[in-house]
DNA sequence: CGGGCCGTTGACACAAATCAATGTCCGTGG
DNA sequence: CCACGGACATTGATTTGTGTCAACGGCCCG
């Protein structure tokens, strides 16, 4: 039995409970969930599109992106993924891969047992609330994500990407300088937008004169209202900011 | 308490049913749930943005999109939803919506109590996994979504939205023509595929030249492979034609 | 008969893609 | 320690798919 103390599972526990209410009992099970190390290298797949998993991945470490592609080949990012998230806790009930998942930088996964997992969920119906309510925000994300790529131009779209991730991060975005490290390159990024690594290298110049910069993998925005306003950014759908009375536990 | 035998949610259980394994007592459960019914005249908003839920929606019958938009008030669609589906089972879990949700054509509708389907989802783990199952299906579509206004042209964008619909719709899009009631304007296409209305009309004509048209709200599909070809279609992410042994229960 | 909604068409503008070359950094191996 | 190659960023010239603007037509319905 792990130890719960110690677990790398913290930091999504801690997500969880910003969205529903568990006992410290049930957080706990989360905690001491079975799990398996394992270090994944820049640019490796370690989920691939039609696999049939058995286990869910759980970010300690690094960026991951789940990648779609058309038939030229193209790539899609079609969600991205930091420490403290589970990228395909989804294939608790969907066990088959819809897409790859792909370190963006070197990574550390933990590997948990769908039967572990679902053991959980069936045990304690407020932890399979939880997982569900986590997944509905990946998918408003998701539908944040089309509106971007549809309906947005390379400025905004940009904008709004840097936005969300700086909000993600817990990059406090009230006053001053918001910075953090991004660890993906600019053609990485033109994936995620649906644009052109090209095009991205010339967009994020124009972000410069509102004093947004992106070099070396580390983002810095110095007029955060000047970013979300090009960017058309409102942080209601991370669904993060919840007050503790807004927090929701349907069973018991 | 209603009557099972006439219920409306036939569909929705059966819809169910595709993907997961739910026993008749389980079935029935859900056919005699508390129902209000609500007719929606075209065009009209029946649930808003921001509006906080004590109710999911289920559609009787008529075409349901979910509504977006960026700040210059142009409209994206991030999801459609026909008869047999409920477009907003997530706000169960969640139940402050993020999009509108509009009729496209006139539609009926009926509101079920948050309170009933919770009720429901406690009593029956395998019915809050079907639930969440079906949840996730609706955010697989949403990451298709992405790839195609992401990185698909106008052809392959309105091909694809074409074929989803003929699968969805259970056009049996085997051999022979196809042809299915798509009760939406080609301005709703363009909110769609994140196009011009103006530019939609041109790319219908084009697919024309391989037998696919659109009018009256209709669509007729001559050659259902050279649809799918061009809109590089391929409906595995729609988990709807699982083979019996492939349904999931997890629990019991 | 008239007014909307929707579809259709043309001329033109523009944002982003494409093609191509050069630059910079960094790790690696000789 | 330097030469080399690879990944990534930068820049310019040009093309192109889609947007924009504007006008007209058909059809339904009041």
């Amino acid at each position: 039995m792990p130890n719960s103390a110690q677990s790398n599972l913290h930091p999504f526990v801690a997500r969880l409970c910003r969205r529903s209410k568990l006992t410290t009992a049930e957080q706990e099970r989360i905690l001491t969930l079975p799990e398996r190390v394992k270090q994944v290298a820049t640019n490796h797949d370690f989920v691939e599109s039609g696999e049939i998993l058995d286990h869910a991945c759980y970010v300690v470490e690094g960026l991951v992106g789940r990648f779609d592609q058309n038939a030229r080949g193209e790539r899609q990012i079609t969600a991205l993924h930091i420490a403290g998230d589970m990228p395909d806790l989804h294939s608790v009930v969907q066990p088959t891969a819809t897409s790859a998942l792909q370190a963006m930088s070197t990574s550390t996964i933990l590997q948990i047992p769908h039967a572990a997992l679902r053991g959980l969920a069936a045990a304690h119906p407020a932890i399979a609330e939880a997982f569900w309510r986590d997944c509905m925000v990946d998918s408003m994300v998701l539908a944040q994500w089309v509106v971007n790529v549809g309906r947005r131009d390379a400025q905004a779209r940009l904008a709004h990407l840097l936005c969300e991730m700086a909000c993600r991060y817990k990059a406090t975005p009230v006053e001053g300088v918001v910075a953090f490290e991004l660890p993906m390159s600019q053609w990485q990024m033109a994936e995620c937008a649906g644009l052109t690594p090209v095009h991205v290298n010339r967009t994020l110049k124009q972000l410069q004169k509102i004093g947004t910069s992106f070099r070396n993998r580390r983002v810095r925005i110095e007029d955060w209202s000047a970013l979300t306003r090009v960017g058309e950014f409102d942080r209601g759908y991370l669904q993060d900011d919840l007050r503790p009375e807004e927090r929701i536990r349907i069973v018991n």
